[in-house]
RNA sequence: CGGGGUGUAGCUUAGCCUGGUAGAGCGCCUGGUUUGGGACCAGGAGGUCGCAGGUUCGAAUCCUGUCGCCCCGACCA
């Protein structure tokens, strides 16, 4: 017969470590790279299934229900409704939405079960990544009147994405846990509405939790306003740059940063020169171009760039010292862009890449272009050099108004540190951050698509205007905790900690202080605190560098020698001080302890 | 998908260049000594060296392919 522990029954729900399961590790897996995914691991909070793949161990799996329950009070109290939808969609649900072209490479595909014969070219199901697709069908078939509007419908839980590149641990997972919501208005005041009451409540979520996030301009709205926030924690290991000015105010990811580089006021500059071609043998970069003998500075030099919109090639022109900023290209409307290839764009321009141009009559086929489209800065250049169309050959004196060929302004470059802020004119500042939450005003993209429509007090049938919201539950757990720890593990918050009290019983084997730990379990537990007790039959210094690394907030040591001096010791994880407390006052300070820890959080 | 790296016991890894018995630490099991910040002694279990081919008398080691994982870029909660 094998020897076991024997099972130890305790009262309330307190656990004993030796029975519970917190697999810690002394050393980082070789495949954690950052102090959050260390921890995560070391601490015994998930397992690596596969990449971007995690089991959430019992730890980690307090830790979410934690953060999921404070989303789901601060949704509802937002105005959301929980429901539950299929993680396994139709894919006619998607075929029949306005971006399958765009989101299927980021889906997981699912035929129908079987020996695998019969397997389709088009997937049957997808796993869902997000639920537009099957929230927008379903307020169309119920909701047809003003009077049931608005409705904001939400839920917790799995969706599925083919990331890429899953990196991280948690923070960019293929498998990962979000609250999703989604808004139904009857106008654009009222979505507006919605969305800054979600706003709101996504700001009351991550006070409760913890975590320092802060929105971001993520889009500027075409109606004067800004409708698209990111909720960003900072953090150095931040996948996404956000340009800020701290006294303006201004906050941005740079996808979506502007800067007032140029005057609202700014002149059209006049022609100085007529057109002139010059030959350029071998010039095919922009620094080839400053270079003696041409000496063109890459500001006074238009780079062409060109692209394909959903099959449609189109043309870019910003200043040579400029980069574009792809995401930029979205305000175009193409569901589907990407760099145009050389053998693509030769028959077009007339000229391979490093020669390209837009003025006026040197494109080969112009109307073969669905747009030529310039950034605003190159007004600043005025008069400029391009290339000529004509491989080996540039132009000089080209004046932005009298010679190129331009559909349309806009802002397509990628803004640099150091810019003056658009609110202040202050310098721009740049940090890293994590994206954790998105609210975004859709309009009526996925109403008119699906028919969602609903009947006014006049009898008219309009579009409903739609709002969608997302936190990712995991990547907010991995960014608290990215937040907060020091050299010796997690420092939980309060509100998210998986055990509000750890009960280290250093000498498990005397029933008398096992009894007394029984004891403070309990009145933690009358205080209202989850708690947990290490009855491990562990040395004191492996207890006690557990106990740090999974950051339980308030420590209570119960040990032979306290035992004898009628005191146990009393410690928060976010504090260096031990204090003793008589063990007839432990109740009483307990209690006290508790609700300061529930209180400060 | 492009560039770089890596795969050896549950975890961290040495060995690979220069082919010849697969090693260590942690963890685990047994016994003992310890007992307030990751103890010590003795004994023990545990490895298809990612996978498939090839070269060779002989491959963890060299070659080819393949897969997984990690890092840098484009996408996202």
């Amino acid at each position: 017969m094998r020897r076991c522990r024997p099972t130890v029954f305790v009262a309330g729900c307190m656990k004993l470590w030796s029975q519970y399961f917190i697999p810690t590790l002394k050393e980082s897996p070789a495949d954690a790279e950052i102090a959050s995914h260390k921890l995560l691991v070391r601490a015994g909070l998930v397992r690596k299934l596969g990449g971007g793949l995690y089991t959430y161990l019992p730890l980690g799996l307090r830790v979410l229900q934690k953060i999921s329950q404070i989303c789901r009070e601060e949704i509802e109290r937002g105005g959301g409704i929980e429901l539950a939808m299929p993680h396994l969609h139709p894919a006619e649900n998607w075929q029949q939405g306005p971006r399958w072209a765009a989101a299927r490479e980021i889906m997981f595909r699912a035929d129908s079960s079987g020996d695998g014969q019969r397997s389709p070219q088009e997937p049957e199901f997808v796993l869902g990544p997000t639920h537009e697709e099957v929230i927008t069908p379903l307020v169309k078939a119920e909701i047809t009147s003003y009077r049931d509007l608005p409705k904001n419908f939400f839920q917790i839980g799995t969706k599925f994405r083919n990331e890429i590149r899953p990196r991280y641990g948690l923070m960019r997972a293929r498998e990962f846990v979000m609250m999703d919501a989604y808004s139904f208005d009857v106008d654009d005041e009222h979505a507006i509405r919605s969305y800054f009451a979600m706003k709101t409540a996504y700001e009351n979520f991550f006070r409760r939790v913890g975590a320092h996030a802060i929105a971001v301009e993520a889009d500027t709205g075409v109606m004067g306003g800004s409708f698209s926030h990111e909720f960003m924690v900072p953090a150095e290991i931040g996948d996404d740059d956000v340009i800020y000015n701290e006294a303006s105010g201004y906050a941005a990811n740079r996808e979506k940063a502007t800067s007032a580089l140029v005057p609202v006021d700014l002149p059209d500059a006049a022609p100085v020169a007529a057109i002139e071609e010059f030959p350029t043998p071998g010039v095919v970069t922009i620094a080839a171009l400053e270079a003696a003998p041409y000496a063109v500075p890459a500001d006074q030099q238009f780079k062409t760039l060109v692209y394909v919109g959903d099959g449609k090639p189109f043309a870019v022109i910003l200043r040579g010292s400029d980069e574009l900023e792809e995401a930029k290209l979205g305000v175009l409307g193409f569901g589907v862009v990407r760099a145009a290839t050389p053998a693509e764009i030769e028959p077009v321009m007339g000229a391979k890449p490093g020669s390209l141009g837009t003025v006026k009559g040197t494109i080969r086929q112009a109307g073969a272009l669905a747009g030529i489209f310039a950034d605003h800065a190159i007004r600043l250049i005025g008069n400029g050099t391009t290339g000529a169309n004509k491989d080996g050959f540039h132009v000089r004196h080209v004046n932005v108004t009298r010679d190129l060929a331009i559909t349309k302004f806009g802002d397509f470059r990628r803004v640099r540190p150091g810019e003056p802020d658009p609110k202040s004119g202050q310098p721009l500042q740049v940090r890293r951050g994590i994206e954790v939450g998105h609210v975004f005003k859709l309009g009526t993209k996925y109403s008119e698509k699906y028919g969602a429509a609903f009947t006014d007090d006049q009898k008219q049938s309009h579009p409903m205007v739609m709002g969608c919201y997302g936190i990712g539950i995991g990547r907010t757990l991995q960014a608290v905790i990215e937040q907060s720890h020091d050299a010796d593990g997690i420092v939980w918050p309060w509100n998210v900690a998986p055990f509000q009290v750890l009960v280290c019983v250093l000498d498990p084997q005397l029933p008398e202080a096992m009894e007394l730990a029984r004891r403070l379990g309990a009145a933690a537990e009358q205080a209202g605190a989850e708690v947990l007790v290490d009855d491990r039959a562990e040395r004191p210094g492996v207890k006690f560098k557990d106990a740090d690394l999974i950051g339980i907030p308030l420590r209570l040591t119960v040990g032979g020698r306290g035992l004898k001096e009628g005191i146990i010791e009393l410690k928060w994880r976010a504090q260096k001080e031990v204090v003793k407390v008589p063990v007839a006052e432990v109740e009483a300070r307990i209690a006290a302890a508790v609700r300061a820890g529930a209180g400060q959080a």
